[in-house]
DNA sequence: TAATTTTGAATGAACGTTCAATCAAAAAAC
DNA sequence: GTTTTTTGATTGAACGTTCATTCAAAATTA
């Protein structure tokens, strides 16, 4: 038989995030995803379902590997620098991979329309969220605060954060992320 | 120049509200948009450039009255609870009107492909933090705080979370909500 | 009458998807 | 070992549809 554990899916994924993160997603046809990907047009839909099918793979993968990188959270020490360190992962990521995360927006518009889409988003920012409580609970936390409310405000800050950097390139984004770990170091370490 | 001020290009914006909040930004055609308003097709692009000039003056338009929206802030009286009060009135926008913030959200990501829409979205954006930078002014504020820094921040929790609501309809609002208003008056509170 | 507003059919480009045909390689038959 | 059959990956043209935009003409307004 042919070659059947060749690349090719993986070729056609790897083209359709390059020209999707360029153009978005309804700029983007099934033709230029092919003529990147060096296939034939109809082989797109061999693999994939649809359009919107090749968009939700596509961002599943990217938002596991995503999430991997968060993960190295776990290897920075405990100590008083912690949550600066910390923060300075998400940012970094956006800094060097927006075009990530402005996929990531679209598929956000996008799947809050369809319901494989919004499934595809919850999954990924739970498993988001559950990084973040994870990092929170190596830290001595007082049992009033709330670390699921606490986790929330994190995420929404790192994806806000991230939209005013994508749309403001003169946002200062070091004052605002150091700003927000003051707040979060103060809230943790506030006894009552 | 004749009756310019008919109410024609607004019956065409309210409907082209009405039918991209429904169904989002590509999948809303001309036609449709044109039926909704009870309007010949070709007489949108009378009044607007194009599709697009369309959305972006759509979005200029609800935009500010959004913000009109948010200086309702100003009528809350400062007290204890004022923090509290504050972060209810942009959370009760999201919760009435997520039809809004799904749109802004595509918007969004259109924007960030095009200089006309960036622009917009800059422009709204700023509008937001200047009214949360007027509001924080009226708090005594140990001048350590960087307010600009924090009215980033809110900001980014007001986007990050509506984000969070609209794709999670089991999300619980409240507690997140109340642990930021918690974040923020210990920060404003910090003596040091 | 002249200018402006409105109509809706026409246009042509672009789109996602389909599908019969091709082909190389694997399996089976001899 | 050689030939035949089967498999499924790949092709690219064709299909039917949809779309934003244009435009000549009609209606309205002044």
């Amino acid at each position: 038989m042919k070659n059947n554990d060749s690349n090719t899916k993986q070729k056609i994924v790897d083209a359709a995030y390059k020209v999707l993160a360029e153009q978005g997603y309804d700029k983007t046809s099934m033709k230029q995803i092919a003529k990147e990907a060096g296939v034939a047009q109809g082989l797109i839909n061999y693999y994939f379902e649809s359009k919107e099918d090749l968009l939700f793979q596509l961002f599943h993968e990217e938002s596991c590997r995503y999430s991997e990188e968060l993960s190295k959270l776990s290897n920075i020490p405990i100590s008083d620098k912690f949550i600066h360190q910390a923060l300075q992962v998400p940012k970094k990521l956006v800094m060097d991979h927006p075009e990530w995360h402005r996929l990531r927006f679209e598929l956000f518009a996008i799947g809050l329309r369809s319901n494989r889409g919004a499934q595809e988003i919850t999954r990924s920012s739970k498993m988001d969220r559950e990084q973040t409580i994870n990092e929170l609970s190596r830290l001595e936390i007082n049992e009033q605060i709330n670390i699921q409310g606490l986790a929330r405000i994190i995420t929404a800050v790192m994806d806000g954060l991230s939209l005013q950097m994508m749309v403001d390139p003169e946002f200062e984004a070091d004052s605002a992320y150091e700003t927000f770990a003051k707040m979060i170091e103060i809230y943790l370490s506030k006894k009552e």
